[in-house]
DNA sequence: GGTATCGTGTTTTTT
DNA sequence: ACACGATACC
């Protein structure tokens, strides 16, 4: 007797999801399972379909654990799950949301056993976490404590340090081998960086602050007392990885620490797909996981792609094919279809912007949705001109990776003010807060908080802290604020709301020309702390999950809304839609000038060619420009540079692909060229002005 | 010690 | 183009 929900299912996938469960006593638990599954082989509805079948013979949804790198796909997962177990029970799937109490990214589950269990590791519940910003802001108070900042010892810069240290830290490595390998250039500084990172170390540690590091570093040492790793793998009978292929040494510490025999143990990934190795993560942890058992972990490929055509996955394994070494095998497909992908040449970046803005429209004449259509490209930044005629066009976009919400000054001013009155011994939030107010500069301020951090109580020591000179009514509105919070006065959001008010005067000050966008920015944030339960969990929440998208529009699209989707290509893994355009497939964008060091990190910049045309359903657009106009200059300067096709697509792969230019050549030798095109209707803005 | 201004270096991707 | 550091002046 089977199970109608499983019928969908080829044999691998049907034997991914059966593992160990069909046939089992009631009560055992499997053993580790790997499931190598290549780009769009129903690698989420595999895992997510074996999480239904584990509930639905006998297994507590409250015991489940599943855990991703990216939050992208820890929210793809869990929704999936949510769906198929509703569509298997017959029941809402929104009652399952709520069951799988424990699924998300290895940090938001790490900061949430830590707050469970700080206690027993010596560090205080209420410890607010760092984002990178923040921690790079704290490295650099302490570089300048310890002199390092001077020019003359030209010493690596705050992020730089602050990515040394990451390193470190995620690859379990040593830090001699780590800038040897990955930063030769800050090659002597050693002995400097490590006092550095001693005292970095020293200075969380005193002020109850953790980065994102630490929610990974603090979690595998509770790990290693023996008590608490049994008390806490024993809460979970399975757990469950998503994109395993970039998980570093870190998080297979902790996984394995979790459950050392691998029984219950799940993993998922696809080394085709790696893309996250500057983050440490290693293509080791999924080929070693096998071998890391006893008995050995069992092994399931999935190779048949169920989202591409033929002609799009023949040009994508071409691609990898070139690859130096490979371990999975090429998928096949069964969807045929006479288009190739394209692979069209532009003049520069403008005419690259015109011409995937109108093949979108394009595409949506034929009844392909924004929606179902991406544009994906290397780096952030790749995409500006591309916005600029979006919006010139008034067509709807989202817009993925990159600069977020939270990253303005503003909002991270108001959230600074937040964190301060959580946790008063956070010099970060306080060093900015502080600062916010007119006549407290550096010197002044970190003369305050230096002060209060003495004290047992920093709020009341705070309060009764003399007035700086030239601080005025300021210090007393900012005073009786911190009082207001900190006496905990006022129910949740409505303290987000009174440091809003506190706030205003500083913000009409600061951003006297766009003050009322910005005071927009942080009634939505109002709204979103509306939603989160308390002022902890709302800025746990927010630092490990912000909101990512920053759309074309003012405000968030509505949900049934049309819209095109623009996204760096880490952000589209995992993704797919019917129409996908890759930006600046030229060599220095992908591969990435910055990334062509070192042979893997041109092996990487290879995959993530990969990953991107992987994304494509139906059709598949690789955009080449010509020229780059160099950046650094004037507006409307010409200095530029000629760029060559990415080396990814040598001559001898070009039959797999249509090779055309745009816009395509008026037969006409005096027809006007693409640069002498109109751009603007000058004459018809000035009519509409008067009408 | 705070603030305005000038000069210089500048690595992308995410939690 | 921009952030950060250094310098000059209040």
């Amino acid at each position: 007797m089977t199970a109608a929900y499983l019928d969908k299912l080829n044999d691998r996938q049907r034997a991914a999801v059966e593992y160990g469960i069909a046939g089992s006593a009631a009560g055992e638990i499997a053993g580790p399972l790997l499931i190598i599954a290549g780009a769009g082989s129903g690698k989420t509805n595999t895992l997510a379909h074996r999480v239904a079948h584990l509930v639905v013979n006998g297994a507590d949804p409250g015991r489940i654990l599943m855990m991703t790198f990216s939050r992208r796909a820890a929210a793809e997962m869990t929704e999936r799950v949510g769906r198929i177990c509703g569509r298997v029970s017959g029941r809402d799937a929104t009652a399952f949301a709520t069951a799988f109490a424990w699924a998300g990214t290895f940090h938001a589950i790490g900061a949430r056993i830590l707050r469970e269990n700080a206690a027993a590791v010596g560090l205080d519940p209420n410890f607010t976490i760092h984002d990178r910003e923040d921690s790079a802001d704290l490295m650099n108070l302490i570089r300048h404590d310890l002199g390092l900042a001077k020019s003359e010892t030209r010493f690596p810069t705050k992020s730089t340090c602050l990515a040394i240290y990451s390193r470190v830290v995620n690859s379990e490595a040593a830090l001699d081998d780590v800038v040897r390998t990955v930063f030769p250039w800050v090659k002597g500084c050693e002995p400097r960086l490590r006092e550095l990172f001693a005292a970095y170390v020293d200075a969380k540690q005193a002020q109850n602050v953790l980065d994102y590091d630490d929610l990974l570093l603090w979690w595998a040492q509770t790990m290693s007392d023996a008590r608490l790793a049994t008390e806490i793998g024993a809460r979970f009978d399975h757990i469950l990885v998503d994109e395993y292929q970039d998980t570093n040494r870190l998080q297979a510490s902790i996984l394995t620490a979790l459950k050392p025999d691998g029984r219950g143990l799940t993993v998922v990934g696809d080394d085709a797909q790696s893309i996250y190795s500057f983050r440490a993560a290693t293509v080791r942890n999924i080929l070693d996981f096998p071998a890391a058992f006893q008995p050995q972990a069992e092994v399931v490929t999935l190779d048949r792609n169920y989202r591409s055509t033929r002609p799009i996955l023949a040009a994508a394994n071409a691609v990898i094919g070139q690859a130096k070494q490979r371990f999975t095998k090429s998928l096949w497909t069964e969807r045929e279809s006479a288009e190739r992908p394209r692979l069209v040449t532009v003049g520069d970046e403008a005419d690259q912007a015109r011409y995937v803005a109108s093949a979108v429209l394009e595409t949506r004449e034929t009844g392909v949705t924004l929606k179902q259509q991406a544009v994906l490209f290397r780096t952030s930044h790749h995409s500006a001109s591309l916005e600029v005629e979006l919006v010139r066009r008034n067509i709807p976009f989202v817009k993925f990776g990159g600069l977020k919400f939270l990253d303005s000054a503003h909002v991270k001013d108001l959230m600074a003010a937040l964190r301060f009155a959580e946790n008063p011994r956070d010099q970060v939030a306080g060093f900015r807060v502080l600062q916010l107010i007119p006549g407290i500069g550096a010197a002044t301020a970190r003369g305050i908080l230096d002060a209060i951090a003495a004290t047992a109580d920093p709020v009341a020591a705070l309060l009764a802290h003399p007035a700086p000179p030239r601080a005025g009514t300021d210090w007393v509105d900012f005073r009786a604020a911190i009082a207001d919070l900190g006496a905990r006065r006022l129910d949740w959001p409505a303290e987000l709301a009174r440091l809003r008010a506190w706030y205003d005067p500083h913000l009409e000050r600061r951003f006297e020309d766009d003050v009322e966008m910005r005071r927009a920015d942080l009634l939505q944030l109002e709204a979103i702390a509306a939603g989160h339960p308390s002022r902890s969990r709302f800025l746990t929440e927010l630092t490990l999950d912000p909101p990512d998208a920053t759309s074309g529009q003012a405000g968030p699209p509505l949900l049934d809304e049309d819209y095109l989707t623009l996204s760096t290509i880490h952000s589209a893994k995992g993704r797919e839609w019917k129409n996908v355009f890759v930006l600046n497939a030229v060599d220095g964008c992908i591969p990435s000038d910055l990334g062509t060091g070192t042979t893997d990190e041109i092996e990487e910049e290879r995959r993530l060619l990969y990953v991107a045309m992987t994304r494509a359903r139906d059709s598949l657009s690789l955009v080449v420009p010509q020229r780059f106009f160099t950046h650094g200059q004037a507006a409307g300067g010409d200095r530029h540079v000629y760029a060559a096709r990415t080396r990814f697509i040598p001559a001898m792969l070009l039959t797999l692909f249509e090779t055309l230019a745009w816009p395509t050549v008026s037969a006409d030798p005096g027809a006007a060229s693409p640069r002498g095109e109109r751009r603007i209707d000058v004459g018809q803005r000035m009519r509409s002005m008067w009408r």
